[in-house]
DNA sequence: TTGAAAGCGCTAACAG
DNA sequence: CTGTTAGCGCTTTCAA
């Protein structure tokens, strides 16, 4: 249809001149509040051709410099590699067009210093609302766009300064631990404590964790060996450098594990099919995390599922209420067995 | 810091009142362009420090709509829900960011009307130039971005009317292919032939992947079962309804199948887990995807993985050459065994 | 070395 | 019912 480079891009000056009225007018016709400006349809109808003829693309910056509120919505998220964020993000998107607000999401790798310069880039963007997802220091963020006059949520990792919606991680690991004990004593016939790997020990879901963990095993009066703590990271080979540490400094790794992530469950099992250490047809395995493959590993995994959905309607129900009170909500996550 | 709403934010009129300068010496400094001005590093200085104390942002809108360039470079992308798109879109923006483009990336969930739409915004949001991977019509695309003098580049699946980056469909499904086919024979004793599911049978690189597929069955020298080439689409179900629509309508699989994405795989491991149809060690796979967890199946799986560095780099030395001919590039993929 | 001023494309009063 | 006009915050000549 249309060929190359039309170097100036139409505008509603343009369209103005070609259908012989005003800009203003078609402004107004081109946002639909031309019933409030009574405009007759003919003129609205031929506008409408025009612009439709011209292949017209409304100019943002232009309209937003004008307008009080961007509707633009930012979020930052960690990583792309695994089903929780990705679904975090493709759901946050659909949720927020439908709302007419303009998502744009940046990936910060789980660096502070990619998550500051970031939120900052997205004020740049004016940005109404900007949603910090398992941020390391979500509190810098929300200060810096304080100063802006602009909310923060935090979502995944909860912070002190602005509405948090969370996981209930104490809660979905006490479960997950309580179920992998009894796997594991109907597997090995006797009742024995297990291993926690992965995540950071100083993020507040890890530490959660830790603590739902620790309960378990109290309910189930079976005594915890603190080196088998193992918050070692999130990459693959965090898990994997961190269990072969275990085995050069004495024993053996138990037959059980409470897994912290997908991601760290990569490295385990790569460990454990490459040291054979364990047998790993008898390995009884938690998850905090869900991956579709995972469930088809064979080992009898189980998992913990966050709830994506319920988390982000929260999330849209706090930005609607306009709160911005510090208050942590906890979603309880879904246990799915094998 | 600073406490609640600024009702305004801070202008560079603000900081050049307060630095009692003007606006636009504000504005070079802040640029970087003083020295071409000459301006005295002493207002300069206090330019520097005032904006940092006032927490000062700039306005991109504002910018943008003075500028020609935006410096916003778009992405569209159909899902965040595998391995390869994941890594296409962080590394997008990390590549993006490197050379000082601002990425916005929107997922389109292979929804052609969406994409046409996304694409539509992404032009409100004056985007210097728009990559369309994975899209169902990049020509579309293309066409509407090229009437606002827009460039488009279409990743991992092609298109007739701007440039192309895609894996190198054909020599990959035919590699992978004989790696199956062998394996099968070593398994199984016998030459076999495979059965190919997944993908849409219209998609460009579903088509090329088949006529691989069928290359290296004529080099082995069997023939192909034309009731066992079932591009059925990409969720899982569709794999499993169309596997057992297969066994409804007569005969079972073979041993050996070429599953052409992990999705599809997810499919086609729940299929033969809950149906029994075949015995699922003896089964030999081929994945055109990679997932690190396929690789801790049990069952000896060959995967392709798509090489998203070397495809991104292109894309980026496309962009860079100013090149807008209509050719495609093809990227080998890496094939990685067991 | 610096400031004044025009104008990017659009929206929203305010006059007709 | 419709057009004129005044900016939004910034960049960029052009003068001084």
């Amino acid at each position: 249809m249309s060929s190359l480079k039309p170097a100036k891009r139409t505008t509603i000056y343009d369209l103005a001149d070609l259908a012989g009225t005003s800009a203003s007018a078609v402004s107004a016709v081109l946002n639909g509040n031309w019933k409030k400006r009574r405009i007759s349809s003919q003129l609205a109808e031929k506008i409408m051709r025009i612009a439709d003829e011209q292949g017209y693309a409304l100019n943002m910056q232009a309209s937003l410099l004008r307008r009080d509120k961007s509707h633009i919505i930012g979020m930052i998220v960690p990583k792309y590699d695994n089903r929780y964020f990705g679904s975090i993000v493709e759901l946050f998107e659909e949720m927020a067009r439908a709302r007419g607000l303009f998502p744009i999401i940046t990936c910060t790798r789980r660096d502070p210093e990619l998550e500051l310069e970031a939120a900052r880039t997205m004020l740049s963007y004016q940005v109404d609302c900007l949603i910090a997802t398992g941020a390391t220091d979500p509190d810098r963020i929300t200060e810096l766009c304080a100063a802006s006059g602009v909310r923060t949520l935090n979502l995944d990792l909860p912070g002190s300064l602005a509405p948090s919606v969370i996981t209930d991680n104490f809660a979905g690991a006490r479960e997950l631990t309580r179920r992998v004990l009894v796997n594991c004593e109907r597997r090995l016939g006797r009742r024995q404590s297990l291993l926690f790997i992965g995540g950071r020990g100083s993020d507040h879901n890890t530490a959660e964790r830790i603590r739902g963990f620790r309960e378990a095993h109290a309910d189930f009066g079976v005594a915890i060996d603190e080196a088998h703590i193992l918050p070692c990271g999130y990459a693959p080979e965090k898990a994997e450098k961190a269990l072969d540490k275990l085995i050069a400094s004495g024993g053996l790794p138990p037959q059980g594990m409470f897994v912290n992530s997908t991601i760290s469950l990569e490295g385990v099992m790569r460990w454990v099919r490459r040291t054979g250490h364990l047998d790993d047809r008898s390995i009884v395995l938690g998850c905090f995390d869900w991956d579709p493959f995972v469930a088809l590993l064979g080992n009898e995994i189980e998992m913990v599922k966050q709830d994506v959905p319920a988390m982000l309607s929260t999330v849209f129900e706090i930005i609607d209420s306009g709160a911005s009170t510090p208050a942590i909500t906890q979603v309880p996550p879904l246990l799915s067995g094998f």
